[in-house]
DNA sequence: TGACAGCGTCAACACGGCGTCGAAAAGTGG
DNA sequence: CCACTTTTCGACGCCGTGTTGACGCTGTCA
C-alpha cells in the first residue's frame, strides 16, 4: 500500500481521502485523466482545492493510489488461481489471461489512465513495472518448466518470450477497453490472446496434457 | 535566416516551418514531449512564441507533422520489401518486422512521443490508427492466404490475430526503445517477435517453403 | 517615386490550472 | 475554558497556452 500525503492517521481524514479516490474513479470512468482538474476532484469530495493538497500531493498521487488498489486485486486473484499447467496447459493459461482481462475491464478508467501516466510519472512507472515484473517472472518460470519437461520447444529465451507476451496482453487489453481502431471485439480478445500464448509457447494448439 | 532574392513568402515560410520541425525532433531526442514548451521550439527556430502560431496551431500539430514523416518513411520502405511469403515465410515476416524496428529506432523520440500523444490528441490518434490499419490489413491478407494454401492452420480469425500481433510489436518496440523494465534487449527483440509471429501464424517454427 | 496592401513579426494581455502560505475554524485533552 | 493540534480555505504568485493589435518591411503599381 502506498501511503502518501497525510502523515498521521485520523478516521475522518481517511474517509475524506477515500471520498477523493471514489470521486476520481467515477470521473475516470467517463473522462480522460488530463481532463480532470484538481478543482473537480476536490469539489466532488466536498472540499476546496487547497484542502485537496492536505490529502494528496498531486493528481498523480491519486492515480497512484487507485492503481495500487487494482494491482492488489490482481495479485489477490492470481493467488487464487489453480496452477495445473501440467495437466491442462491451455486451460491454465487461458484462466490466467482471463483474470487480467476481467480485472482491468472492471477498472478500465484507472487502468488506461495509469498506463498512459507511466510516460510522465516516475512512481506510476515504478509501480506498474514492479507488477509487470512479477507477472513476467511467473510466466517465464512456467515456460521454463514446460520447456524442461519437454512440453514446450526451446528456440526462444523464456524470459524474452514472457516479456513480449505480457506486453502484448497489456496493449491488446487497453486497445479493447478504449475501443481503439484497429482493435478486436471484447468477446474474442481472450480467445485470440490465449491462442497466441499457447502457440508461441508450445508450438501447437494442443499441448500434451499429463 | 535572412530573406533575399526573389524568394516568395511561401518558401521562407516553409523553411521556418522546417526549422521548427528540426528543432522539435532534436529536442525530442533528449527530452519528453511534455517537457518541451512552445517557447523553446520558437527560440530554437529563431522566432518568438506568438510567431510560432503563425506556422503551427499548437505543439501537437508539430508532433503530427513529425509523425507523418515517419509514417511516410515506413510506407515507402514497406513498398520496397520483397513479398516472398510462399517461398520463405519465416524470412519474409522477419524482414517486415525488422523494417519497423529500424525505422522506429531511427526516430525513437518521435515514435514514443506520438504513441503517448494518441491518448490526448484526436488527430494523432487518427493518423496512427490509419497506418496501423493498413499494416493490419496487409498482415491479415497474408495470413488469410497462408491459411488458404494450407500453410497456416485455422483456429483464429486472421484479422484478430493480425491486430494482436501488430499491437504486440508496437508495445514491444516502444518498451525496447524506452529501455523500460521489464523489457528485452534491442538485439534480441527481432528474434523474439518474429518467432512469436511465425509460431502463432503457422503453429510451427519451420513453416513449409514452396 | 511614393503610397499602399499585406505579410511576418512580436509585446502585451487574458486565461486557466497548479502549488503554497498563513491564518482562521474546528476538534481534542486537561 | 484554555492550550494545542488538526483541518480548512482565501488569496497569492507562477507557468504555459493561446490571442490581439499594431508596427515595420517589401513588393507593386499608378
Amino acid at each position: 500500500m502506498v501511503q502518501r500525503g497525510r502523515r498521521t492517521a485520523k478516521v475522518s481524514g481517511d474517509e475524506r481521502q477515500d471520498t477523493i479516490l471514489i470521486t476520481a474513479e467515477a470521473l475516470l470512468a467517463e473522462r480522460a485523466f488530463d481532463d480532470i482538474s484538481i478543482e473537480e476532484l476536490a469539489r466532488g469530495a466536498g472540499i476546496s482545492r487547497p484542502t485537496f493538497y492536505f490529502y494528496f500531493g498531486s493528481k498523480d498521487e491519486v492515480l497512484l493510489a487507485l492503481l495500487d488498489r487494482v494491482i492488489t486485486e490482481v495479485e489477490h486473484r492470481v493467488g487464487d488461481l489453480p496452477r495445473d499447467f501440467e495437466s491442462d496447459p491451455a486451460a491454465a493459461w487461458t484462466r490466467s489471461i482471463g483474470m487480467f482481462v476481467e480485472v482491468f475491464a472492471a477498472h478500465r478508467g484507472v487502468s488506461t489512465a495509469a498506463i498512459a501516466a507511466r510516460a510522465r510519472n516516475e512512481e506510476v512507472r515504478a509501480l506498474w513495472s514492479k507488477s509487470m515484473q512479477s507477472w513476467v517472472d511467473f510466466s517465464s518460470d512456467v515456460i521454463r518448466s514446460e520447456q524442461a519437461r519437454g512440453a514446450a520447444p526451446e528456440g526462444v529465451d523464456a524470459h524474452d518470450l514472457a516479456v513480449s507476451l505480457n506486453l502484448m496482453n497489456e496493449r491488446v487489453i487497453t486497445a479493447v477497453l478504449d475501443a481503439e481502431s484497429p482493435a478486436i471485439a471484447e468477446t474474442s480478445a481472450l480467445h485470440v490472446l490465449s491462442t497466441i500464448w499457447i502457440r508461441s509457447i508450445y508450438g501447437s494448439d494442443n499441448p500434451g496434457r499429463r
